[in-house]
DNA sequence: TTACGTGCAAATAATTTGCAGTCCC
DNA sequence: GGGACTGCAAATTATTTGCACGTAA
């Protein structure tokens, strides 16, 4: 199973300065990438309040908002490394969007249909009785639980 | 949670003629489709030899090689019509894919990375210790579960 | 007949790629 | 300075839509 990963750059591994935009330039720099200007603004707006879930989309307009200028294409390359490097997952969700969650532990999700929300459910209860032993010469590295939710009423 | 839904012709309900030909066209009827001849054509592929995971373009693929002609926004129109129906359901794994499995009832699935593979687990265990209570006014509507598979062996 | 279906091609949407210019170490 | 990084625009991939024509009831 996927190995547990910094969450948020307070958690990132060794704090020695107590100040997050030098953890965070560590925290790349562990991660074999160079602390440039947009990854350290993307790092800044992803971890730096709490779990969170963006999409690309949702990323570069909160990006133009706070006057970093970032491409949407770097926005994709970025969230790409980050995932790879284990400070981000990719949760699949039905339709063609793809969402990131800052929270990289295993948890599973709700997603509010007609709304593209996604919401942690963040529960102790919430394991699998049994794991399935995977086919010969596989191994697990991932799981996806997403729960589909709807507004009550139906016409 | 989604209602349990026929899936496959003979477990289609009213079976009474003994030829799948006539119970696909019922079946198809008794949801308010047509038994136009591409319909029957892709239910005949899809329902006529067990669980099966498709892609509009894997049916597409093979509509071309069993000599049905069938454009590929007829596939997909089918494919949303028979979901509709409940006679199939729409699997999110990773990736811009859209997946459909025959398999309507609840179950979880693996998905093969690389290969974009997926495999049914059919195994009472697999049920979940306690499903979490929504959010107010909102329902669960469905469940998936997709566990990431990978070839042992890391370079 | 006649409304529902279908094919085709063009339109969207999400994401990726190629490449020239920029920036970190 | 040099290789890693970025932005832009064009390319891809998956899917949807509009509309003239075909076909089941």
């Amino acid at each position: 199973m996927a190995k547990p990963v910094p969450q948020s750059i307070e958690t990132a591994g060794t704090v020695r300065s107590g100040c997050p935009v030098h953890d965070l330039k560590d925290m790349l720099r562990r991660a074999g990438l160079r602390p440039t200007r947009q990854r350290m603004a993307l790092g800044w707006l992803l971890f730096g309040k709490g779990d969170r879930h963006v999409t690309a989309e949702s990323l570069h307009e909160e990006a133009h908002k706070a006057r970093v200028p970032v491409s949407l294409a770097t926005i994709y390359n970025t969230l790409h490394q980050f995932t790879e490097a284990g400070f981000l997952r990719e949760v699949a969700v039905e339709g063609a969007k793809a969402y990131f969650d800052t929270n990289t532990g295993n948890h599973f999700h709700f997603y509010v249909e007609g709304e593209g929300r996604l919401i942690d459910i963040n529960n102790a209860d919430l394991s699998l009785a049994h794991l399935p032993r995977p086919p010969e010469g596989m191994e697990i590295v991932g799981m996806d639980v997403v729960l589909r939710l709807r507004s009550i009423r139906r016409d």
